[in-house]
DNA sequence: AAGTGGTCTAGACCACGCT
DNA sequence: GCGTGGTCTAGACCACTTA
């Protein structure tokens, strides 16, 4: 199956490790052989072991420090790793055809949560943009979204009838950190109308909160539609 | 401009680049130079270049094809990583004293929800346990759990009054591939019994279906007090 | 056919953090 | 102090993909 190369590479030392702690011939807590011996058996460089254990260790598996060695971590650390689309792509991949609908988008001065949340000055101003997102003109996502005039001062030239809040800050401000949340919200009246649902329905919520630097620059409240799902395979 | 450090590090050559790429002066789409004139520009080796570039597509940030090159992303494919944490490692790490309550534990026959969700045959043999996660004496989580009988047979000498039915499978079943889903859920009366909120209350939910090799192994559905909110950094 | 990234070798120096 | 992983160099061959 495997091409018939002599040598050992990066990704056949991840798999027999992972082999020998799913076996339990490495028990864990307990320390692997340090990169020299481990290169030596596996008749290759010290390079190409620290290439797959820093990369076991990246994916959670093992824990490496300095001086200390290699160890199994007893309960791996699986990470999650979601990869979040653009709503247009999320409703494409999905054979949905999209539609973008303006709601409002209005100047204001941020209101007492916001401020606080986003460590803004008092009645700093503000864009508040409200949007839907449909599949086959069936509501998929309803977006009530804040971003910061002061640091993303084109934003009062922008039309955000033409083009979705989020296509046009990904097109401006090019790069920030992000904190991502979910939550489960209850639909009141606004969001059970925009999405079509009873009222106290369970609607399934993602928060994004925006980073330029240390300025913040926009905080989104994304409501999915009922029985949305976000899945991953780790 | 840099720090006195003489030698240019692949860190050094990441944080450029991102430079590079929020300043615009490569603008999306656009091809970077290949990783020798890279090397040249920075007085580095290939292989530095190459580490940098390369953590720089694992994060989302390019695109790499050989003989194509490398590429900047239009829209970065912002990754979000969320580390699933053990309920204890959870409730602990926010101060919390975790208590840990069995609520039932039987073997049943798979219901046909199950057998088809799970690729199963019709009427296999289930572990259903079911319990609580108690945060300093208040409802954390409600886990409802079915294993596998066939795939993991020392379950039915399992004691899950003594230990949870996650702490022991970590144990007994050192590895697998996980499906994970999130979700928005209604409190019934059983739930909302059990979290203590009324009913119909929006509960945040986590699926987690867990294999090993192509067995399915455990379905274990997560259902979190009022309020939860998983976030993560990006 | 040819250019690009993918990976490996053989060696070196260094920083961290146990003991 | 000193062992371990962290990183870099200089070079090589190779695999893939596109022109």
């Amino acid at each position: 199956m495997t091409q018939p190369s002599e040598t050992t590479s990066y990704r056949d030392i991840k798999r027999i490790v992972l082999e020998r702690i799913r076996s339990g011939t490495w028990q864990p807590d307990s320390l692997l052989p340090n990169e020299q011996e481990l290169a030596a058996e596996f008749s290759c460089t010290r390079t190409t072991v620290n290439r797959a254990l820093r990369e076991l260790a990246e994916e959670g598996f093992l824990e490496r420090r300095r001086k200390a060695g290699t160890r199994v971590l007893s309960s791996p650390q699986r990470q999650a790793r979601f990869t979040i689309p653009l709503v247009r792509d999320e409703v494409e991949a999905a054979g949905g055809r999209y539609r973008y609908a303006l709601v409002s988008a209005e100047l204001q001065p941020a209101p007492e949560w916001l401020s606080a949340r986003l460590q803004l000055l008092p009645g700093q101003q503000m864009m508040h943009v409200r949007c839907m997102h449909y599949s086959n003109n069936t509501p998929f996502q309803y977006e009530d979204r804040w971003i910061v005039v002061d640091s993303v001062p084109e934003v009062t030239q922008a039309d955000f009838s033409a083009i979705g809040p989020n296509d046009w800050l990904v097109q401006t401000v090019p790069f920030t950190n992000v904190e991502l949340t979910f939550l489960a919200s209850r639909a009141d009246a606004t969001l059970a109308g925009f999405l079509d649902v009873p009222e106290g329905e369970p609607i399934f919520t993602a928060e994004r909160i925006t980073w330029l630097q240390e300025r913040p620059v926009t905080i989104a409240k994304l409501y999915f539609a009922a029985g949305y799902r976000m899945t991953t395979q780790i």
